[in-house]
RNA sequence: GUAAAUCGUUCUAUCGCUCCAAGCAAUUGGGGAGGAAAGUCCGGACACCACAGAGCAUCGUAGCGGGUAAUGCCCGUCCACCGUGAGGUGAGGACAAGUGCAACAGAAAGAAUGUACAGUUUUAUUGACAGAUAGUGCCACAGAAAGGGAAACUACCUCGAAGCAACGUGUUGUUUUGAGGAAAAGGUGAAAAGGUGUGGUAAAAGCGCACCAGUAUCAAAAGAGAUUUUGGUAGCUUGGUAAACCUUAUGGGGUGCAAGGCCAUGUAAACCGAGGCUUGAGGGCUGCUCGCCUGAUCUCGGAGGGUAGGCUGCAUAGAUAAAUGAUAGAUUAAAACAGAAUCCGGCUUAUUAAGGUUUACAAAA
């Protein structure tokens, strides 16, 4: 079943300080994914973040639209990271760099691409 | 038809999210953004600081009556202004570093205020409705003069002196000059200092008087009151700006849920040096002074150690990285402005393709 419970997001405030200290980034425009190993196990998951910049969008009602679209988006293609085996600890932070506001549609497959492009990455490290 | 106000969004299927309840579990059932949730501009509740004290400073408010927990909100009303009238208006600073975009308005032009400058607003009309008669400041340009009971440019009025002319020989006219004046005329400006008549005077003038206008005040009547009406008295008249300072009246103690409470983890209230110590340091989140409480667990420097968050507050939506979504279909279409974080009451600002409703106006019948 593509769920996506709350042990799937990254809530921790320690760990968000340390994924953007010391993380990866893998780009791929509309998207920034920014990518670590967490220090302690987590229990072969993958937990997520995802910002969309007050500084492009001012209004909440913009950001909340966006924020849904990248969630269910990701809910959807996910699939993509738990393909790979033994990089399943993994933190990840899925910000959105454009500015303009794109349809779920675009977002899917841009999304789609950008987890293709970071499990390339992982089975090569 | 035009304008304004208002109405603020249906259902089905599949896959998801969050909270609650039931269940060992799989799962099942139920709740799940707005009229503005926004701006954070007022008023409260609630919490802590002394169950909140005094004075000053500072800030708000400004006719009257009522509504309300309360308000700067709402309703009614008084006065002013606009309109033949029914009636209407009281907006803008809840703009104030800059830039961009959009909309609206506009023929031009607009003093004092504010501001670094600019801009905005309004214009059929116009009080940011206490005071301009407590005091201070300011009033560009134009104009003689802009608030000093001021000022005289052109033209003018009156008187004195000198010269000239005329004749009726002490008058008239005229020129120059000195003094007084501001009534009538011109011109400037947003605004030129009560109006008319009469007395008065050399000529004038609220200089005096009568009437009118206006201001203050007293009395009577009406009204809950602001206030109104009538009559008397007074000085005879006092420009604007309080959105300059200010004065009067009145209100506000401060901080805001990151308030505050509880649990838990680590720990160093340790060490070294200097100062302070009940004759009171420091602290108690308030601009200053006082007062009150606490009472060495203080201050500065050096070297150095260590951590993990959760519950509550908190809601018949409700979390703590923070839910309310995606796809497909039906209705023309599912859209405008826009997303709850302690909770209420207001205000302000933003806003809809079509349509409904209400009001106003116009036209037609």
């Amino acid at each position: 079943m593509n769920q996506f419970k709350k042990t799937e997001r990254l809530c921790s405030i320690v760990d968000i300080d340390k994924l953007f200290s010391e993380g990866k980034a893998v780009n791929r425009f509309p998207f920034k994914i920014i990518y670590k190993n967490p220090s302690h196990n987590l229990g072969n998951a993958v937990q997520v973040l995802i910002s969309v910049p007050k500084r492009k969008f001012k209004k909440a009602v913009h950001r909340n639209l966006l924020k849904r679209r990248i969630r269910e988006a990701y809910r959807l293609y996910k699939f993509n990271l738990q393909e790979v085996p033994g990089k399943r600890n993994l933190h990840i932070a899925i910000v959105y760099i454009d500015s303009e506001i794109r349809s779920f549609n675009d977002i899917r497959e841009d999304l789609k691409l950008i987890l293709q492009k970071l499990n390339l990455r992982l089975r090569q490290a």
